[in-house]
DNA sequence: AATAAGTGAATGGTCATTCATTAACTAATA
DNA sequence: TATTAGTTAATGAATGACCATTCACTTATT
């Protein structure tokens, strides 16, 4: 027979396609119905493998925010790689994440943040919170390094760089123009030159 | 006894409360009650104006787009004006609409596109093209004034700009630590400097 | 009287979730 | 080896809630 044994279990499975099913429909719009087929069984079996619909969202967000923050840890107090090095490897780990096919890593980010409850919404924040902060610790760096400009506001200027990474799914397309690494390299020098840096460093 | 005649339009009424609704808790979890409730009448009743819950979607959509692209249409083909000043109107325009305390103006953008009509989704893409088009003639004009660097792609740095305002509204708080005047003034320059007009270029 | 604004009740539908039960598989026992 | 017990995976049917929409009807306004 072909295979009764899970290959991979069914919760990664299930986290797969309802991720996929989230994104492309949003959540509300998801049926639990539309997730048992997408996986091949019927909807009561979900509540074998997770406690209801809420609770799959909020293993996806939390593996997703991971995904995210777990690689680029290390920069937030790497004081020996340069803050132009550190930012590329966040920006380039943050697009593939986004843009990559892999739809596992496909981050929802903030869009289904209210479907949860708020012990769990604080949960998701709080890793976000720790993107944040690596961003932020690099840009001052930067500016203490003379390499970003001093006038620059850390905190707005990982918002405007996450908000276009974030959004790039929106407008990116496999089958279009560029490709994922143009866009990153479009992200980081449009970044980069944001802040300031290039030509004139530091003031 | 005090007003039963509409000081505005009941139907202006029914589009700020839903535009507020579909912003805070997403479209498909705001309900028709919610809506009538926050109108202060009963869900059959809104009906008499609406033909039912996606045209008051499709309605708020085009409103707010049409507001977003009127007053700077003109910007196209402006040939007069310089590009850092038509870039920065764009964006204050933007910007004032997206964070402006005004609930009428408060954009979905494209969060709900997927639950209209295809007739009506096309017509909302196309004003979004507008808005698009209008965006890649400045930087173009730009970069052949030399104001802008000659290797930007406009399409994707009009995205870029257009992302990072839209996402501002999920980090913005009036109560919080920036103005809308400021947060414009970091936009406006971060963009400025993330298309290559270095501090000698603007003027 | 005539029109406009608003309503209560009903309709058909979908949805998440529960639960008792069956099917499939594993391991131990006789 | 054959049988049994136990565990896990999956299901069908039912429940209660909510929802958008319709329509005949009442109330208010002109």
């Amino acid at each position: 027979m072909a295979e009764r044994k899970p290959r991979k279990s069914q919760q990664e499975l299930i986290i797969a396609e309802a991720s996929r099913l989230f994104w492309e429909k949003g959540y509300a719009e998801t049926s639990m119905k539309d997730i048992a087929s997408a996986c091949g069984f019927r909807p009561a079996n979900i509540y074998n493998y997770f406690g209801g619909k809420e609770e799959i969202l909020y293993e996806i967000l939390l593996q997703e925010m991971m995904e995210i923050v777990s690689p680029i840890k290390h920069l937030k107090e790497d004081e020996g790689v340069d803050p132009v090095t550190c930012l590329r490897m966040l920006v380039e780990n943050h697009v593939r994440l986004t843009l990559g096919e892999k739809s596992r890593s496909k981050l929802l980010f903030d869009v289904g943040l209210n479907n949860l409850s708020p012990a769990r919404r604080k949960k998701i924040i709080s890793l976000r919170d720790n993107y944040d902060q690596i961003g932020i610790a690099i840009i001052r760096r930067g500016k203490k390094a003379g390499v970003f400009s001093k006038e620059i506001d850390e905190k707005i200027a990982v918002f405007s760089i996450a908000s276009i990474i974030a959004r790039s799914r929106i407008w990116y397309s496999p089958k279009g123009k560029y490709s994922v690494d143009e866009i990153i390299e479009f992200i980081v020098q449009f970044s980069l030159r944001g802040l300031g840096a290039g030509t004139s460093a530091g003031r």
